[in-house]
DNA sequence: CCCGTGCGTAAACGGATGTTTACATGTAAA
DNA sequence: TTTACATGTAAACATCCGTTTACGCACGGG
């Protein structure tokens, strides 16, 4: 992506400030009025300029301007669900207490948000109270913290393959190993964690 | 905030929809069509009951609607700093690496992210490579967890005081405390740690 | 010197857009 | 029943707003 002229940022500067302040874009003439330029045409040479170099889309009607990068695009939006998906893996909309904003990176199809009850997870870091990304994987591997329902409650534990059986390691030695056979039905994976959220420390 | 009608939520949906995909609010018009109405009158009704009731303000101009409590108010951003801000707590724009979303509640003045390097609070769950959200209190009370400036550098600790010393303890045992006596310079607060995210759980 | 580019003023055009008036229907509460 | 309100159509109006045309100035490269 070129360079912008010192004009230029400012027109950008200006459009994401108003964008941040008033939820819209600006118009044309808000941004000459904004710059202190008398005609339009100023504003709309600077708005062609950062189309042109990739930093704004922009599209018929008023205020249609599109910043590529912007603030928007730095997050992703999760539903903290209330209980723990259950069924096929989906959480119905009712029991979504709130949707929070994570890093970008962090989105991706069918994640949510989990809060953590109790500390077996504490050996990893993993407190009472914190909010995972679980990730809906259909697969998890050996070795990876995941979210599993048990007797239709969900807790969170590390996988660890041993041949047809699959365990649930707590990471605090207070708790036990579950151990699945292959075939027996009581427990189902629920997803994987990817990240983590913790509002008080 | 009074109940919407099924017809004003249809309303706000769409307004929302075409905010989170095109990054700016819809014309009445395009309300219109979207709900399928031939006259621009009802939308217009639907906008003024929402106004109203407070789920959105209006300003004159075209798209000028603001969504109150909608994504964007939902979160904050944060500075990730590369160093930890030196001198007069604050920290210089060429340090900061990016800004990254966090929700709302965890913005505040002055706060920013640092990324955690080593193991000495894992007994707190605060893991290597961590991101702390550090708010740049003036005081911190015993107990809590905060930033200190040990000869320049920045480590995580929890602050315990003493009389009229003060401790850095690490909930690592491997790691000694550290004592400085009323009066010492060699130890800063940057701030404490209100708030913590994990990117490889 | 000439040419391209960034930057700006002035003026006008036309479609997009918010607003208003008038009329009408259905539903629920008083 | 009467009243209030949500909802909708139809039509017109005034302004907002993006766009375009024409002209001018400054600067740097070839």
């Amino acid at each position: 992506m070129r360079e912008l002229t010192p004009r230029q940022e400012e027109v950008l500067d200006f459009v994401l400030e108003k964008l941040e302040r008033s939820g819209y874009p600006p118009s044309v003439r808000e941004i000459c009025e904004a710059l202190g330029m008398s005609s339009t045409r100023g504003a709309q040479r600077h708005l062609e300029a950062l189309e042109r170099k990739g930093f704004i889309s922009r599209a018929p009607g008023a205020r249609a301007i599109q910043v590529r990068g912007g603030l928007r695009e730095a997050a992703a939006y999760l539903p903290l669900v209330g209980e723990v998906p259950a069924g096929p893996l989906r959480y119905a909309s009712e029991e979504v207490e709130e949707w929070l904003p994570v890093p970008a990176r962090w989105g991706g199809r069918g994640r949510f948000l989990l809060r953590v009850r109790g500390d077996s997870m504490i050996g990893d870091g993993i407190k009472d109270g914190d909010l995972v990304v679980v990730d809906p994987s259909p697969e998890a591997e050996d070795g990876e913290v995941v979210v599993a329902l048990v007797d239709g409650e969900a807790t969170v534990k590390r996988l660890r393959r041993r041949g047809r059986a699959v365990e649930l390691v707590a990471s605090n030695p207070a708790y036990p190993v579950l151990r699945v056979e292959r075939g027996e039905a009581e427990v189902r994976l629920a997803g994987k964690v990817v990240a983590l959220l913790r509002e008080r420390v």
